[in-house]
RNA sequence: GCCGGUGUGGCGAAAUUGGCAGACGCGAUGGACUCAAAAUCCAUUGCCCCUCGCGGGGCGUGAAGGUUCGAUUCCUUUCACCGGCACCA
């Protein structure tokens, strides 16, 4: 009976329908379509405003409620700003390349094609039911040819570049070959020697370009995981694990597609300065950067023990160190198990030797990270039987190899200096290896030097310590008939001996960084195939630009061969792989059409997509460019992409990896700004209630109880159990899924909820019992416009005052949390309009209480932004016949933002007391006294004379009696 | 171990530049309307104490100090939790 007397009321079903209705009205008449420059209507006068969220991988389990909280974000800001007079570029496409889908098609035989294709339908059927106002017409998919294209065209790009040192850019490989060839610019072979280009052969001159390209085949030890069938990127190991799935990783020496993206390490750390993102997101990027200071010192290696003449010389052993002050402490060294030196130690070895260190090296290979991690501390390795000369001591010193030092950091060798290296003296003292102190810490400099410099002389120069001084300090003991470090702080004392190795030439200043080379290949199918084809030597050739894409070919079988070398599963089509230079599309001129060719079987990893599809909004419909240079200097402009939200899982590999691929494509002058996106926000996780045992186990949800307000049981034990925070999970049975959320309240009253809950970058718990605050919120606004008896706009004949200046308030306030991203205040204030405008249930006459009509079109275009649909439906009842999307933001008068009164605080020694009515013009004097006038003021003041009075305006009057 | 972040009512939270702590929502309690319930509207709702009541007082932003007329906000120390990195020479 009830709703029969109110059909007009705002329920599930009503929001429904209003929603689906005005969603086909906005797709009907394109409300959302940007106009690119050039194109008819598109208006150059209105200022740009790009807003993109992380590019989705659509999953077939399809959304979550954690998955729409930047995408409503962004949609409020783009909605705003829209109404604020930018040309807005709002779009969404899907990250359509990866692993999911093909181990999906490994255990079902279904080809990813289709796996992908269905799981972008639910996504965008899903997304299209919030409401976002995206620009649908730029969507695109990785996975289509036409973007495949330009992904394979930018890496040919960087096929063609080579980074010069000199100017510090990238620039084209035709550029080197003129330094090659007018001599300006000799060969550099292996061993350090140099040759002119005309004395080169043809396979010398075509290894110099190789060896500088951008992208390179390199021999490397990578993560090699047998589960996944593919190699990692060092990013993608966590522990000793490959990061999806969790399976093991192991090292294997492979020839694998690189970027050198460590010559731009610097400019990828420096540039950080450019761009306004979370200070965390920055840190964690110059971290993964890892740039440290140091030198770079080469010690003379012998094989025979010390004392003996006729010493066999080997190559000399190169280490970086960041504390070559401690030169003189340095009393053994320690290469890497991988170390080319420990091949040279094995052919020089005596028989039992040999096996000792081949044992150690295998034993080493074997253990996982995961194995290094679980050891601790514990130091393991095996001496040599070589011997380096400390060219500050002339010291013989021990060479030997041991897990701790890595390959990849550095140049895989160490100085050891056990008095001042935590690691280094833990090995010292395990393995009974001399300790040699040459720093002391500056507060016991002045006072210890005497003495413990006395104690090394008694003791050849050795000391026992407990642990490692790794701080700045004093050096000590370090001299030489050359140079002498001794009472230097530590600073001046590597400037001193960097000095003294360069002018002997046997060492230089260097700075170091833990960034490595990126490796891009990956064995498995369903990625972009590499554009490249060896020819029957080996060398490969890059297939001309022309000829793109190169399209995947079928496959039927999915899975990969399990083997302990790494087998592309492109290998399995041979009939693909073997093709000619013409047929394949390698240009004549760079071989016979009829050459027998091989195409490279690898494809490229899911970051590729990724690391460019900002740039293909901006034009997707090119096809003869990636982007067109108009479009993308408009929509980039001074500095690229203006709000870029998402989740900061993907603080580095991502926006690290299209940081880069960026800035190659400015060097080389295809896109016009040296970052790709200006600000940076992550929306914080969706978390969910989990119910915890006394043992500190979790609890499914569906397996416990309420049984009072906050106090939970389970209930098949009745124990009582305590509400946590925990992640969403299948198991935990918290997961909520948007679509019911929906179906119960409507999408504005979702994207409402999840913008109130809190700030956009906090974590959150989901609660369910919460959201029909939401609900009621728009069910008053709409009583508040429309009799739910008969469907009629219901307005005020004359506008409140009091109300007026809310309105008024209420607009300044909700404009400038938007431009700050604080939805959830914005929400509150509009919360508060509709409280105060709302009528009581006795009100005789009701249009004597509410919003006047022109109230209410200024209210509704504050509410667009988060509740779309309800507000273009009100929009439209008041008469209004374009759409709300693109009507103009509300102006706020300054003259209605100040009240002729003001109410103070009165404070008593930082105590409030009372409160104080006084004229908004009232100056600090006269607030002064008319507060030492108030009755109250003067009984609590008891006579004394007040010591000192702060007058803050328009907030309070502090007395300090 | 290092780096970053967070900590405020029963719960989610607010306080933007050092200026009235708890806006707004949930929940709870009481009332109006109703035969009744739902819905709606109104009121109360940080904790403690005094008071029949009207009122009044004290405490309070993880903890302990400090700077200041005044601190959720700044400084020092410390605890807890979350995230990232981790034998990086």
């Amino acid at each position: 009976m009830a709703e029969l007397e109110t059909p007009f009321r705002y329920d599930a079903a009503f929001a429904d329908s209003i929603e689906r209705k005005w969603q086909a009205w906005w797709d009907q008449r394109g409300s959302f379509i940007t106009r690119n420059p050039g194109d008819a209507g598109f208006d150059i006068s209105k200022p740009k405003f790009y807003v993109l969220d992380m590019f989705p991988y659509p999953s077939g389990a399809g959304l979550h409620v954690g998955h729409p909280v930047g995408y409503i974000g962004t949609d409020i800001a783009a909605r705003a700003k829209r109404m604020q007079g930018f040309n807005v570029l709002h779009p969404m496409g899907w990250d359509a390349f990866g692993l999911p889908a093909e181990q999906y098609a490994v255990q079902t035989g279904v080809h990813p094609r289709l796996t992908t294709s269905s799981a972008i339908e639910t996504f965008r059927k899903q997304l299209k039911r919030f409401g976002f106002s995206y620009d649908w017409s730029r969507e695109f998919a990785t996975i289509d040819p036409e973007y495949v294209r330009f992904t394979q065209w930018i890496w040919l790009q960087c096929w063609n570049a080579w980074y010069d040192e000199s100017t510090q850019k990238a620039r084209p490989i035709s550029q080197l070959m003129q330094q090659f060839e007018s001599g300006a610019r000799s060969v550099e072979l292996p061993n350090n020697i140099n040759k002119l280009w005309s004395e080169c052969d043809a396979r010398e001159q075509r290894q110099a370009i190789d060896n500088m390209r951008l992208t390179y085949l390199g021999e490397q030890l990578v993560n090699w995981c047998p589960k996944l069938g593919t190699v990692l990127a060092n990013e993608e190991v966590i522990d000793g694990k490959s990061e999806r799935g969790g399976f093991p990783v192991m090292r294997q020496p492979l020839k694998q597609w690189m970027f050198r993206i460590t010559k731009y390490a610097q400019r990828l750390l420096e540039d950080l300065k450019l761009v306004d993102w979370p200070e965390s997101t920055r840190t964690q990027q110059a971290e993964w950067i890892g740039r440290s200071e140091g030198a770079e010192i080469y010690f003379r290696v012998h094989g025979d023990a010390a004392g003996q003449t006729n010493k066999t010389e080997l190559e000399p052993l190169s280490v970086f160190t960041t504390r070559p002050d401690t030169l003189f402490g340095a009393t053994y060294m320690v290469v890497a198990p991988e170390h080319p030196l420990v091949k040279r130690a094995l052919e020089l070895a005596s028989a039992a030797a040999r096996k000792e260190i081949s044992d150690y090296v295998a034993a080493s290979r074997r253990r996982s990270d995961i194995d290094r991690q679980s050891d601790g501390k514990i130091k393991t390795g095996v001496f040599l039987g070589l011997f380096a000369i400390n060219p500050a001591t002339g010291a013989d010193i021990p060479i030997w190899t041991a897990d701790y030092v890595l390959l990849n950091y550095g140049t895989g060798a160490i100085m050891a200096v056990p008095a001042h290296d935590q690691r280094d003296h833990e090995f010292a003292t395990a393995f009974k290896l001399p300790i040699r102190v040459v720093v002391l810490p500056p507060q016991e400099a002045a006072q210890l030097s005497h003495r413990l410099q006395s104690q090394h002389q008694g003791r050849s120069g050795t000391v026992e310590t407990e642990t490692a001084y790794g701080g700045d300090g004093i050096a000590t003991a370090s001299s030489n008939a050359e140079v002498s470090l001794d009472s230097l702080p530590s600073a001046q004392a590597k400037e001193k001996i960097i000095a003294w190795l360069q002018q002997r030439g046997i060492g230089k200043k260097r700075v170091n960084y833990r960034l490595r080379d990126w490796l891009f290949s990956r064995q498995r199918y369903w990625g972009e195939p590499f554009p490249v084809v060896f020819a029957p030597d080996g060398l490969p050739y890059a297939i001309s630009e022309s000829a793109l894409p190169v399209r995947l070919p079928e496959l039927e079988d999915f899975k990969p061969t399990e083997s302990d070398t790494p087998r592309p599963l492109l290998g399995k089509v041979v009939e693909w792989i073997n093709t000619t230079a013409g047929h394949a599309g390698v240009s004549a001129a760079d071989l016979p059409p009829q050459t027998p060719v091989k195409r490279e079987t690898n494809t490229m990893p899911n970051w590729a997509g990724s690391c460019w599809y900002y740039l293909r909004y901006c034009d997707p419909k090119n096809t003869t460019r990636f982007v067109s240079t108009e479009a993308e200097k408009y929509w980039m402009g001074e500095r690229g992409v203006d709000l870029y939200v998402g989740g900061s899982e993907h603080a580095v590999l991502h926006l690290l990896y299209a940081r880069f691929w960026h800035k190659v494509l400015f060097d080389l002058g295809h896109v016009t700004t040296p970052e790709p996106f200006a600000k940076l926000f992550h929306q914080g996780m969706i978390t969910s209630f989990a119910y915890q045992r006394a043992d500190g186990s979790l609890a499914p949800a569906d397996t416990v109880q309420e049984i009072s307000d906050g106090v939970f049981t389970e209930k098949s034990t009745g124990q009582s159990v305590k509400q946590v925070i925990a992640k969403m999970s299948k198991s935990l049975k918290n997961v909520v899924n948007p679509d019911d959320v929906i179906a119960n309240f409507g999408a504005d009253t979702f994207r409402l909820y999840e913008m109130s809950m809190g700030p956009l970058e906090a974590s959150k718990p989901w609660n369910t019992r919460d959201i029909v605050g939401s609900f009621r919120f728009l069910q008053r606004a709409w009583r508040l416009a429309v009799d739910e008896r008969t469907g009629e706009l219901l307005l005020a004949a004359k506008a409140d005052d009091a109300l007026e200046k809310l309105l008024h308030r209420a607009s300044k306030k909700v404009g400038e949390d938007i431009e700050r991203l604080a939805f959830n205040t914005a929400i509150a204030t509009l919360i508060e309009v509709v409280n105060a405008a709302t009528r009581s249930t006795t009100l005789v006459n009701a249009t004597d209480g509410g919003l006047t009509r022109d109230q209410m079109i200024r209210f509704v275009k504050l509410l667009a932004p988060f509740a779309p649909h309800f507000a273009e439906e009100i929009w439209h009842k008041l008469g209004c016949a374009e759409a709300l999307a693109t009507a103009s933001w509300s102006t706020v008068d300054a003259r209605l933002l100040v009240d002729d009164e003001v109410e103070l605080a009165v404070q008593l020694c930082g105590k409030v007391k009372t409160r104080l009515r006084v004229p908004s013009s009232a100056d600090a004097a006269a607030i002064e006294k008319m507060a030492l006038a108030d009755p109250k003021v003067i009984e609590m003041l008891a006579g004394k004379t007040p010591k000192k009075i702060i007058v803050v305006a328009g907030r309070l009057v502090n007395i300090v009696a």
